[in-house]
DNA sequence: GATGCGTGGCA
DNA sequence: TTGCCAAGCAT
């Protein structure tokens, strides 16, 4: 934890700045569940392909403790890419419930039968390579590229932008501000350890160099930070502003036969919660309908129940009023019955494990086994 | 370049 | 309560 004084600002004082970082990550590195420690690294002990493609796809705008459950129950399921590849894709959609960003879970399992099928069980090496791939963007191909071949890749996320137009102070806003972080992130990328330099640099920015409140005086870069000795770091990166979210409504129909079981549906497989289950329902709209049961899937003694469930996406608000009805004989209707009790092995959002736990309090206490 | 796409945690 | 935002991608 050696201070760098004023005097030895310009003449490197503790290596480069990638070794100084790396310095950091050998002593600082969290331990993830999909991560080779830099001490096993060293040893020679090398990230699997599958395991390190599988972490990225599933991190993708989401956090690394929402994540670490899924990962495990994924690998355990799935050890290999091919017994991903060998899933259904229900089976796929139902174990990714609850992580968000459905079209993720589609494209991984595209993207597993790629890799399984034409190219022979083997992840290509290269960022050109993975970027083919569906799901796999120019972050996540050049994170796999680094973290899993050890290819000097300008890995660049969230984190990596703030940490870079921080020590650099790029006033610029995003996005426009990315060419310029990414020209001066590859002058800081070593071609020893670059695997561990990406997570370091994330790692930096998901512990010190944070959104609010930067921890600089603990950073191994902080003596050679410009937006640090301007004080402008918490401001940084500069972003456009945001759009407000409008809220929807609707209504959604919780309809039982008498012998446990519960109408479904299967919504279209893109867009808004693509491929998923859900409780049948009406279209979400700004205005409120007068009058809902026009819409229901089927005819039934129908009751409203009090209060509503509240959700909210990524750019709208949802409001939902939830009806339930029971009936003896099942009426003809779209979708599929499916036993209340084994709700978890369906490929149910949160949203709707929220309208399940509105209209049957029961049937919802078999969500809580995960996580 | 802008937009659509989930969820949970936390200040 | 409300807003922010986290290891982005596809179109």
């Amino acid at each position: 934890m050696a201070r760098a004084g004023l005097a030895s600002v310009g003449q490197d004082p503790g290596g480069s700045p990638a070794g100084r970082l790396l310095d950091w990550y050998d002593r600082h590195a969290r331990d993830l569940p999909w991560r080779v420690s830099p001490l096993a690294r060293a040893r020679g002990r090398r990230p699997d392909p599958y395991g390190v493609w599988l972490s990225e796809i599933m991190l993708q705008q989401t956090t690394v403790k929402t994540v670490g459950p899924y990962f495990e129950d994924f690998l355990a399921r799935w050890p290999r890419v091919k017994d991903l590849a060998a899933a259904d894709t229900a089976e796929v959609m139902s174990a990714w419930a609850g992580l968000g960003y459905y079209s993720r879970a589609r494209n991984l399992h595209a993207c597993a039968r790629m890799v399984a099928g034409e190219l022979g069980g083997i992840f290509p090496q290269t960022e050109e390579g993975l970027l083919a791939l569906p799901g796999v963007g120019p972050y996540t191909a050049a994170a796999i590229a680094a973290i899993a071949f050890d290819e000097p890749a300008a890995v660049m996320d969230g984190n990596v932008e703030r940490v870079i137009s921080r020590l650099f102070a790029i006033t610029t806003p995003l996005p426009a501000a990315k060419a310029e972080i990414r020209d001066r992130l590859r002058t800081l990328v070593p071609d020893t350890r670059p695997g561990d330099f990406a997570q370091a640099t994330m790692d930096l920015g998901a512990t010190l160099c944070s959104p609010k409140k930067p921890a600089c005086s603990l950073c191994p870069w902080t003596d050679i930070c410009a937006a640090a000795a301007q004080g402008i770091a918490e401001t940084l990166p500069v972003k456009p502003p945001k759009k407000e979210k409008p809220t929807r409504h609707g209504a959604a129909f919780w309809l039982t036969d008498g012998k446990g079981h519960v109408l479904l549906r299967t919504r279209p497989p893109k867009g808004l919660l693509g491929g998923m289950d859900e409780v049948p329902g009406t279209e979400w709209r700004e205005q409120k309908a007068v009058d809902h049961l026009p819409h229901a899937p089927a005819e039934a003694p129908w009751e409203v129940l009090p209060g509503t469930v509240r959700h909210v996406f990524t750019h709208f608000a949802l409001e939902l009023v939830v009806y339930r009805a029971e009936v003896a004989d099942r009426p003809q209707a779209e979708g599929e019955w499916v036993p209340v009790d084994s709700l978890t092995a369906r490929a149910l959002p949160t949203v709707m494990r929220k309208v399940v736990a509105h209209a049957d309090p029961d049937a919802a206490k078999q969500f809580r086994r995960r996580k």
